[in-house]
DNA sequence: AATTTACGTCAGTGATGTTGACATATCTCA
DNA sequence: TGAGATATGTCAACATCACTGACGTAAATT
């Protein structure tokens, strides 16, 4: 049963550095987010292998779905890395069939990502064997366990970033 | 359902649902930790490259600081890397004085890993730096939250590890 | 004495990221 | 219309971090 340090206290805490006493460093969090994290890719990545694809694969194909009609731009602000770096992974797909691009109408420099049938197929495969693990772990807690984590996970996303993110996660599907 | 905790902060942005029915996909959930990951070692990366390191001397650094006098295999059986990725890491880390290794006193042929004064300084300026955002992100969430967490991210990882892991974290620092 | 274990090392490879430079087509604006 | 900005593509070089496979050494075990 993992334990947690108790809540920092606002009003007894430090009232000026922000500096973190060692007793009040969460190692359990920190430890089992990267405990969780690698086994939350592990599971994808042997998918992925038999496609010869790997994870950069991965979050291409699950954003471009997510995201039908992604400019190139978008998706290099989603994924935080360079163009070249995508390029690489974005051939691949685009190659193998998985997505396909389309010049836009309106600007005709840019490039409109869309998952092929077999795209989706893939990316459908990745996100229920993701989203089996996940809802057997909430199945062990309260209902209300899922807005917890939720809110804990954006407080943990950088705050310039985070409104960004939340739109893009409210956004209709 | 009435809300029987009352809502820290619901003005700062789009809603999250984390909101999970049986055999849906909760895609707010997958993303947020892929960008919740994405940016908590962000922070770290920064620092560490001050110094010529990655992440990987940063896992390292951390578990050697978190359990004195670890053994190569017990660091390996942590991280689930092979132990030529594991050697490289950890040579730079012994040559550059952050991490000491000790002949075993029992059996010879192990080594124990010890951080030395500067390691300890730059593991805790790193784990300070994760624990100031993670303190934050429970500082919005009512005190149970951290608890919840916890469990949520202890079910995401794999049936046969998470018994091992939870007993790392359990073991007295 | 033979075998196993713990660790170290050499060599090659692959996936994923980076920086820097340059090309091309298209859009925008004065 | 012509200049400049924008969106994307590409080439080249490089760094980090992982992998497999093979081999070596010292120490423990049987």
């Amino acid at each position: 049963m993992p334990q947690t340090q108790p809540r920092p206290d606002a009003a007894s805490g430090p009232a000026l550095s922000g500096e973190v006493v060692s007793g009040s460093v969460p190692y359990d969090l920190i430890e089992l987010l990267f405990f969780a994290y690698r086994d939350f890719v592990g599971g994808p990545d042997l998918i992925l292998a038999e496609y010869g694809f790997g994870r950069a694969h991965h979050r291409v194909l699950h954003f471009v779905l997510r995201r039908p009609g992604l400019t190139i731009a978008e998706l290099l602000d989603i994924l935080k890395i360079t163009k070249q770096s995508l390029n690489r992974v974005l051939k691949e797909l685009v190659e193998t069939g998985f997505v396909e691009q389309r010049t836009g109408v309106q600007d005709k420099r840019q490039r409109h990502l869309h998952a092929t049938g077999s795209g989706q197929d893939l990316a459908l495969r990745l996100v229920q064997l993701q989203a089996k693990r996940i809802n057997e772990a909430l199945g062990h807690l309260a209902p209300e366990a899922a807005q917890t984590v939720a809110l804990y996970l954006a407080g943990l996303i950088d705050p310039a970033e985070r409104h960004k993110v939340l739109g893009f996660l409210a956004a209709p599907r």
